[in-house]
DNA sequence: GCAACACATAAGCATACACTTATGTGTCGC
DNA sequence: GCGACACATAAGTGTATGCTTATGTGTTGC
C-alpha cells in the first residue's frame, strides 16, 4: 500500500515543508536546507522518505542530487481524493478548473 | 497548522480505513468497527483525532454518535494539492472533470 | 431508579519515528 | 593521488503514538 507511505511521509511538518519548496522547482540537497534549521543527515533521511513514498525522484548531476515532485505521487492523492469528491464543497471548485488547464 | 493533522490523522492505515467507510455515508462508531479487529476505546480514540483533524464531523442521535465526512477537512487536502497542479499527469486527467461535477 | 447500552476518557506500556554524532561513498579540482 | 565537497548510511537516544485495561458520562427502556 503506497498510499500509507505518502501519508506518513506528509504528516512529517518539515518533509512538508521539503516537498512545497519543491513545488517550485527542483533543487538539490543543500539548496533545500536553506531556511530550515536541520542537520544534513537529517535532511537526507527525509528526502529518502519522499523518494520511498513516490512523492519525490531524484536526479545525480555531478556531485549533486538533484530533487523534483514525482507526478505519480501527486496522482496517487488525487486519485485517492477523487473518492471523496461527493463531499467537496462549492467553496472550491474552482480547483476543479485550475486542474483542467494543468498542461497548459 | 491545521494540514499538520490532517496528514498524521491519514498516516495511520485504520484511519484511512474508518474514514474511506465514511465515503460511502455516515455511520455510527459501532458500526464502524465492524470488519476492522479494533477495542472500542481504540475506535473512540482515532475517531477523535480524525474530528480534531477536520476530517469528520458528529452528530448525536440518542445514545449513538454518527460521524460523517466534513467536507472542511477534503477541502484543505483539495487546496493543498492545488499547488502542485503543474506535476499532475495527464492521466489522472479524468479527475478533474469527476470534481467539476461534484454538485450534480 | 436502575440495568443495559453507546461512547469517551484516563493511565500505562511497547513500538515507531525523528533527531543526533560518527562514518562511509562518490565526485571534483588541483 | 589527495583534499574538499555533497550526500548517504549506521547506531544510539528521547519523544510521540497507538494500543491495552479500567473507569467515567450520558441515553434508553423497564
Amino acid at each position: 500500500m503506497i498510499e500509507a507511505d505518502i501519508f506518513k511521509a506528509l504528516a512529517d511538518p518539515t518533509r512538508r515543508k521539503v516537498f512545497e519548496k519543491l513545488a517550485g522547482g527542483s533543487l538539490n540537497a543543500s539548496a533545500l536546507r536553506d531556511g530550515l534549521e536541520i542537520s544534513q543527515p537529517a535532511m537526507s533521511q527525509h528526502l529518502a522518505v519522499l523518494r520511498a513514498a513516490g512523492l519525490v525522484r531524484e536526479q545525480r548531476q555531478g556531485r549533486f542530487v538533484n530533487y523534483e515532485v514525482d507526478p505519480d505521487g501527486i496522482a496517487t492523492i488525487g486519485t485517492w481524493l477523487a473518492r471523496y469528491r461527493a463531499y467537496w464543497p462549492k467553496r472550491v471548485e474552482a480547483l476543479a478548473d485550475l486542474l483542467k488547464d494543468m498542461d497548459q
